[in-house]
Order: structure tokens, then sequence, then C-alpha cells
DNA sequence: TTTTAATATTGCAATATTACGATAAACAAA
DNA sequence: TTTGTTTATCGTAATATTGCAATATTAAAA
């Protein structure tokens, strides 16, 4: 086994599932909070940033990229990387649904 | 390899990055949103709502829990299982964080 | 053209995750 | 006590993830 059984679950689910799993790392959350620390798109120097090979975090960032979570744009022999507002908007609205519905609830049973 | 190497992050990117982990799967995104809908701590059903067989239930279930996200008390022979508002709200107090500084700066580069 | 710099891909080893059958443990009910 | 119900744990197979050295690719610069 090991693969998950996607099909199983609604298409929201899965979404959900598979924008939080991009960024079930460490290293691709710091990728995230350096693309948003500097304030615009970085060209190169996210390897120097990170205490990974080059190798290693060329794979954190296609994770992130197939995600959707970031886009990639060729600029001369390097590539400039920013966040994608709108994917990082709908797990913010997808978490912000779950506190209200949690903070209206007030049957704190456990 | 195989292991993270989390001791190159800060904690608080570790932190992130265990509670989005632990979310990762759509049958925990399942799971919560069944203890969302239910409007209460359930005490029993789960396994039934969700397409698994009852180790991997359990299993998923123990994750979360270690993660924090969910809380689970022994009632009778059955488990009182509900979300944890204060774990959420960590989350949803990061992304709105993530959104609203990139809504700030309206430089969209890419 | 040759060199240099930036990024991607390949291949592989170590480890983690997912799933479930079998079984155990805990406890209520008969 | 025996039985049934609920949940956890063990063991194991299949698959995925993480990390990096080696190498390839791409394009600017010399």
């Amino acid at each position: 086994m090991g693969a998950s059984k996607t099909e199983h679950f609604t298409d929201k689910q899965n979404e959900i599932a598979s924008l939080v799993k991009a960024l079930a790392h460490p290293a691709r959350i710091a990728i995230m909070e350096y693309l948003l620390k500097v304030d615009t798109c970085i060209c190169g120097d996210i390897v120097n940033e990170l205490p990974l090979a080059q190798p290693t975090v060329s794979q954190h960032l296609k994770e992130l990229k197939t995600a959707g979570i970031i886009k990639g744009t060729i600029e001369g022999n390097a590539i400039c990387y920013c966040l994608d507002e709108k994917v990082l908007a709908k797990l913010q609205t997808y978490f912000g649904n779950i506190t209200s519905k949690l903070e209206k609830r007030k049957n704190n049973c456990c």
C-alpha cells in the first residue's frame, strides 16, 4: 500500500490536502516565508537562503510549483519565483471558516 | 536519507510544518470536517464515516492527536473526540498573516 | 566559442507514510 | 463470567518522501 485512497474523498478535501501537503515540510515553509519577506519576486538566491543542497531545494521548489503555491518565470539564466496570492487566500479562507465555526459553538465538551 | 533536517529551521517553522503535515491527507481533512459538521464532540462513529478500515482510521486519529489538532477523552468504552480550537486558530492566524502581507504589496511582478 | 553561473534531472540510499489483517486491550452488558 | 463493542497496537507490504552527488541543461558573459 502506501498510496492514499484519494478517490474516496471529495474534490475539495483532496484539493485542500494537496495544498497543505505542499507546505508540510519546514524547508517549504521557509521558502514561502522567504518569498514573503523579500516582498518581491526573487530571482536567484533561494538556494543560498536554505541549509540544504541545491538539488534538494530545487525539488522543494518543484513541489511548491506543482501544487500552485509559487509561480516561477524564467528571467535570463535565473528563475524568478513568487507566491500565488490566490492559492494562499484559498487556505486562509479554509482555516478562517473552520475557526469561525468553532468559535460560534460554545459547547466545548472536551 | 528520508528524514527531514528539522534542526536547520526555526521552531516556528517546524511547528507550522508539523501542524500542516498532520492535515496533509484527505482522510485527516475529512475527519476534521466531520468533527466540525457534527458540531459537538463525537463518541464513536468516526470509523463508520470514513471509507477506510478501522486500524487505518485509528492511525489517522493518532496523528491528529499527536499534532494537537484533536483531543480525545475516554467515555466508557468509547472515545470522545473533538477539535482543539486553539491549535486551529494558530493555523488561521498564520495563513491570515501571509495573505494580508501579500495583499498589501501590489507589485505583482510575476 | 569557451567559460561561468543558475537551475533541473537522474539515480540512489535512507527513512516515512499509508493501508489493513490479525490480534490485543478495555469496558459495558448480559 | 462470558459476550459483544470499541479502540489501539503489531506486523508487514506497497509506496512516497527526503536528501544529495553526479550530471545535464540553459543562457549570460568573457
